[in-house]
DNA sequence: TTTT
DNA sequence: TTTT
């Protein structure tokens, strides 16, 4: 009824973006969000994997980077599939729809590598109705 | 650094209250989300295991039941073991620091399963310093 | 850049819904969010005021009454007037973008009075590009 | 019962420390969270006030300076005191449980101004027991 | 001005 | 009274 997100964290790596056979772009990422730390024990932290499909798959594929800090709201969603041995795996992922980059570039620049001209592109629902966990292509 | 997550849905089954080797009260259960229903699509849900520790556990364990309205808030936990064929496994769940119950009772009346004496025992700061996602005894 | 609240609370009063000017819908209600109850302190609340707009604004005032339990998820939004002694006064509301009733009804039904053949009605954006907070008629 | 906040945005000035008669440490701060922009109006903001009590305070006024990047998490709490034309005066804030500073320093590095020692003083459970609305200082 |  |  009622199933929000929100993370702060850094990619682990590039993001990916692929295409679902109807062409609709999806991006995946993976966002380290630190635990807090207790002490008597190392650094921990938590590997969350985000999926943002459309416009919102394009602009994060074009500016986030591995490392990047970044902001991600969204939702939590459990699919599941059978994998080669007919064993059925579930996998949790957190559907984005509001992604905000929080970084400044090395040089101490804001953003650069943002474009000018793209009218607020981090709009974007999260809810394509005619898109289901199953369209997914990895 | 920040990992938040609010959700309201419904038990799926009976919560299951087990106890760590250390003797620390812990109780799993699984809430089911309803998805925003999209035109053309039967209801879907995403089925979402939530975590509890200690003195929340047992509240949970007491007062919680299959069917019953819950909202819980908390952090996305993810860990991963070997299992017995020698693969990781990698396993999300929602480690809660907050659960409210919202259901009335089939009766009508709110909530008369709730002692009156226990002092909010819903109030757990839900980070157990000495607990670690690898102590979970399921 | 990120601005979201998520609240369980009841209603103190019927919701009112009145048009803007252009004849737009505006449904405001208030919310009373329990605080944590702590010892040697009586029960307190926040009285909080929540904004519904559009097709989100007819739905409130359709099935939210005094006292129901409701969900409300929305943004902070701060507004200011000059009041007839020219003084400046600042206002803080919720602006819903996600309304969920929570209660069943006295008769122990589930709301009842929710239409069936209405198609979720509670999707909003709650993002009205053409309103801004001065058009409040309130 | 449940009242969440998770606000991202700049501070407009330095924060204020202060303490209360008790000898508690507050700290007031004012985030400005821009609106989504949406087209034919000029950019706006929220701007809106933060209380952080305690340790959390002294961090908070320790390492907040205007303009930073922050993210605060907290809940919405509704205060009212009489002015002195003996009129009922409503002010809003988030009362702050965690705040995290996601701004590099001007030379580009991370965050130096934190001292290393401290074992991360941003917890804080925001829930002080023997302090009331009524005991902020200003 | 406040709800159960 | 407002930030980049």
């Amino acid at each position: 009824m009622l199933n929000r997100v929100i993370l702060i964290g850094r990619l682990t790596k590039d993001p990916e973006m692929r295409y679902t056979p109807a062409g609709v772009a999806v991006t995946q990422f993976t966002l380290a969000c630190d635990r807090p730390v207790s002490q008597g024990k190392e650094k921990e932290a938590d590997f969350i994997n985000i999926v943002a499909w459309r416009q919102l798959a394009e602009t994060c594929a074009n500016h986030l980077k591995k490392g990047r800090l970044t902001a991600v709201e969204g939702r939590i969603q459990v699919r599941n599939y059978e994998n080669n041995e007919g064993k059925r795996v579930y996998v949790t992922e957190v559907i984005a729809d509001n992604v905000k980059f929080l970084d400044t570039n090395k040089d101490g620049s804001q953003r650069a590598d943002r474009p000018d001209t793209a009218r607020d592109p981090f709009q974007d629902d999260g809810k394509p109705i005619d898109i289901s966990p199953d369209d997914l292509p990895f």
